[in-house]
DNA sequence: GAGTTTGAAACT
DNA sequence: CAGTTTCAAACTC
């Protein structure tokens, strides 16, 4: 068969059917409402949705908060697929071919969905933690920790030390944890090996033996939560209480966080909340005048306020930092 | 932009 | 369950 010459939508169920068989209108015609016309046949579809000049905007459509996926044989009905792996429908913004994970074939993909469910597959994958939001329609299963199912899963690289995109946990800006199978780690957000390597400041606030088995409104899973370097951003976790006096206190809700407090923070906290961090952030700031940056300095003076700067959203760190200059 | 590499998913 | 193939994304040139 050749996948190429227009396909026909799945049949049901779509995603191990035989892909020659020609289905006739989709199953959520009335749907098709939304549109103009309904393409009389995959190909016209595909060239009236997929079009190749259609443009790529950061969201909207149907698949909002869908990354956009580009699959050219998978139909987007498989895991293969991004926006479908994500429990998201298509949009225009995606780059597919051949694309039935739309809300046209709604059954199909329901379908697709169910029958990935019936073999414990369509829980979200790492790739549905890259996905800015996760879990909008499929199960109540993804929506209810969805970070945990990639620790859980974990990463398996064998020649990415993860560190690159292709790991997962690289790619969300985690840690590898001890339910990774990747070998050569040198995951920079945290390596499972060598936990005591990494800075306590960056570990997860769970004990080893509670990893991954509570739930928390932050939580990942476990996971060591982090930005990526350029961000230079600490754990939200570590946010939960304010600074004192340069310690980071530890969340009460992890009041069974084993690891002593006297070995947490002091030092570290000036490491990595240094000023030199702040001012190389700061600067990357193109927003930023001259004269701010010259101000900027003295914020920097303070701890907490180097912890706030470094630990707020790039476009929240602006609005931050200009109300703190403004108070100077 | 094309080709290669990579890891996950699908398949056998 | 292990090995292989397929797939799409990431990466390199």
């Amino acid at each position: 068969m050749d996948p190429e010459a227009a396909p026909p939508p799945p049949s049901s169920p779509p995603l191990e059917s035989n892909p020659e068989d020609r289905v006739e209108a989709p199953a959520e015609a009335g749907k098709e409402a939304e549109r103009s016309a309904e393409p009389a046949s995959v190909e016209e579809m595909n060239n009236s949705e997929d079009a190749g000049d259609k443009k790529r905007s950061e969201d909207g459509g149907e698949g909002e908060g869908c990354r956009p996926c580009s699959c050219k044989k998978s139909r987007c009905l498989k895991l293969y697929c991004i926006c479908f792996s994500t429990g998201t429908y298509c949009s225009e913004l995606c780059g597919c071919q051949q694309c039935f994970n739309k809300l046209t074939y709604k059954e199909e993909v329901l379908s697709a969905r169910k029958e990935l469910q019936l073999r414990n597959k369509f829980s979200p994958s790492s790739k549905a933690l890259r996905s800015s939001e996760v879990g909008q329609e499929v199960g109540d299963e993804t929506k209810k920790s969805p970070g945990s199912a990639l620790v859980k899963r974990g990463c398996t690289c064998k020649k990415s030390s993860c560190l690159k995109k292709y790991c997962d946990c690289y790619q969300s800006g985690i840690g590898c944890t001890i339910y990774c199978k990747c070998e050569d780690c040198k995951n920079v957000f945290g390596r499972k090996e060598d936990e005591e390597d990494y800075p306590i400041a960056y570990r997860s606030p769970y004990s080893k033996e509670s990893l991954f088995l509570q739930d928390h409104p932050d939580d990942i899973g476990g996971h060591i939560i982090a930005q990526p370097l350029s961000q230079l951003q600490p754990p939200p976790w570590c946010l939960k209480r304010p600074v004192e006096n340069g310690i980071m206190d530890v969340p009460t809700s992890y009041a069974d966080y084993r690891y002593p407090r006297d070995k947490q923070l002091q030092p570290k906290h000036e490491k990595v909340y240094s000023i030199s961090k702040c001012i190389e952030v700061m600067n990357a700031m193109t927003e930023l005048s001259k004269n701010e940056k010259s101000l900027a300095p003295d914020v920097f003076l303070e701890p907490s306020n180097r912890e706030i700067f470094l630990s707020l959203s790039a476009d929240i760190r602006m609005m931050w930092l200009r109300r703190k200059l403004q108070n100077l």
